[in-house]
RNA sequence: GGGUUGGUAGCUCAAUGGUAGAGCAGCGCCCUUUUAAGGCGUUGGUUGAGGGUUCGAGUCCCUCCCAACCCA
């Protein structure tokens, strides 16, 4: 039996299951009912009460006689005590063999040690689950990225920092909800395979239906439905889920993602900004406590403060430019590219004007900006769909919300002359990779109301909100590459 | 796709080119209020994979795999 290479680990563990088996007790048991979560039963601890509690095993400390494990869930642990005097000898020893990682269901009377932990003193208990593999170490938990992502189970187990990570992701999108409903959204479910993959400009993933013999992409954005629907008299309208894109992974990209789109009929994009403003902070304050959202390291110093406090600054795309250079639109093209060479921006030779000024407010202003900035009057270039400002024809009624120095999330007032937007489409599609959803267009023929409409990159507005540094900490299965 | 760094026991980490180690976990013994329990003893390794250099490679070189970060 003295043996620990991994095999060999959960050979013992198998040889204790046979063991359980032997004397008539499954190591895989039933139901079993219990007083509430581990934490309930905490909370509601009174000395001399009897109890029932089940969890996992995290800690396990033989005294010979006296026996103590650790029994945890999400919501909290609390300690269990057995006498080996007071229960028959079989079953001492099965308490005894018990491991970290198991599950058992305890009975017992709440008491306190002499040293004030409060216990529940075991007088039955059963093995709901026998772990078969040693659990990562208790005290450093999972540092290994690679397992902390194929392995999610083991990071949520060891790593209490993921657990409410991942605890905060899940109130935040409840507060979304919450939010948009209470200001009359209503949540609806559009297609997430789709003939056409349109509503951005990204390269989809690829399936087909074999009934149909019909090729079919997983959606790219829930856009063109969403309109659909504006069409056929919803007047606000969001859907919160999945989005496809097949292209690369990086911190802040995966492959699929969950995005907010929401529209509002009668609307514009200045409407929506205040809209998103609202709803950020209401979350805020709700789940993250007040507006200053803080940023730790793994050390647990702070390392930078958001502030979140209205009003958020509202700001033009070009005075923004200006900010970093005063006379950037006085100068030529030429020299605004040496410019911006000069600046060490990595400029490619057939970058357009307008990427070159793109490359700049990236660098200069977005990735420095943590703290909310509406950036308002972006150059048309850089949105093509979205309606031209009435009064400046070389830009469009939209929003880019940055914060945390990414975009979070754009903002527009929606195109619904369907003339004009048949010809934009047109003009985008170009070759065959985006075919222009005619399905679509034919809707918006029959008139669709002015609107205002948002995006919201739910993965990234969870980053800002708990400081994660990695898109892949705030999903729980981010992919990687097999293994 | 390019660059940089990394991959050693179940977990967390050491190891000038010279006998692969520690803590925890595991296993055995002792212990009736411990709590990162403690004491004594003890097992466990294809050092990511494959080549090469060398008397000798975890360490140096090459190829590949996986990951993290930066860039595109």
């Amino acid at each position: 039996m003295e043996q620990s290479s991994l095999h060999e680990l959960i050979a013992v563990r198998r040889q204790k299951l046979e063991k359980l088996n032997a004397s008539g007790v499954d190591g895989f048991g039933a139901a079993f009912p219990a007083d509430g979560s581990v934490g309930q039963v905490a909370a509601e601890f009174a000395e001399g009460k009897v109890v029932r509690v089940a969890g996992r095993i995290t800690a396990h400390r033989n005294m010979g006689k006296s026996q103590f494990l650790d029994l945890s869930d999400f919501t909290g642990r609390i300690q269990v005590y057995l006498n080996g005097k007071e229960v028959g000898e079989e079953e001492f020893t099965i308490f005894k063999q018990l491991d970290i990682g198991d599950f058992i269901g305890v009975e017992g009377e709440c008491f306190l040690t002499k040293m004030g932990e409060p216990t529940v003193h075991a007088r039955k208990f059963e093995v709901l689950s026998k772990s078969l593999r040693p659990l990562p170490d208790k005290w450093h938990g999972v540092a290994d990225a690679e397992i902390k992502y194929r392995q999610r189970y083991l990071d949520l187990i060891a790593n209490a920092e993921s657990r409410a990570v991942f605890e905060k992701r899940i109130r935040i999108v409840r507060e979304i909800r919450n939010f948009l409903e209470a200001k009359g959204f209503l949540e609806v479910e559009t297609p997430m395979m789709q003939a056409v993959a349109g509503g951005a400009a990204a390269a989809p993933f690829q399936t087909h239906h074999n009934a149909l013999d019909m090729d079919l992409f997983l959606r790219i954005a829930p856009e063109l439905y969403l309109k659909r629907l504006l069409v056929g008299g919803f007047p606000k309208v969001f859907e919160l889920n999945r989005n496809f894109r097949n292209e690369g992974i990086s911190r802040r990209h995966n492959p699929e993602f969950t995005m907010l789109e929401a529209y509002c009929a009668f609307a514009d994009f200045s409407i929506m900004a205040d809209l998103v403003e609202e709803m950020v902070c209401s979350i805020a304050e709700k789940v993250c406590g007040g507006l200053a959202i803080e940023h730790r390291n793994a050390e647990g110093e702070v390392v930078k403060t958001i502030q979140l406090a209205r009003p958020w600054r509202r700001a033009a795309y070009a005075d923004l430019i200006r900010g970093v250079v005063p006379e950037w639109y006085e100068i030529s093209p030429e020299e605004r590219r040496a410019r911006a060479v000069a600046m060490g921006l990595d400029i490619t030779h057939c970058a357009e004007d307008y990427e070159v000024t793109q490359h700049l407010f990236e660098k200069c202003v977005e990735e420095k900006t943590m703290d909310p900035l509406f950036v308002t009057h972006c150059p048309k270039e850089l949105v093509p769909l979205a309606k031209l400002s009435p009064g400046n024809p070389e830009t469009v009624e939209v929003y880019e919300l940055v914060i945390n120095g990414q975009e979070i999330s754009p903002g527009y007032s929606e195109l619904n002359d369907p003339v004009v937007q048949r010809r934009r489409l047109e003009e985008q599609s170009g070759g065959e990779t985006h075919k222009v959803d005619e399905e679509f267009l034919l809707a918006l023929e029959y008139g669709m109301p002015p609107a205002g409409g948002i995006g919201i990159g739910i993965d990234r507005l969870v980053m800002m909100l708990t400081g994660a540094e990695s898109i892949r900490d705030v999903i729980l299965f981010p992919h990687l590459r097999n293994r």
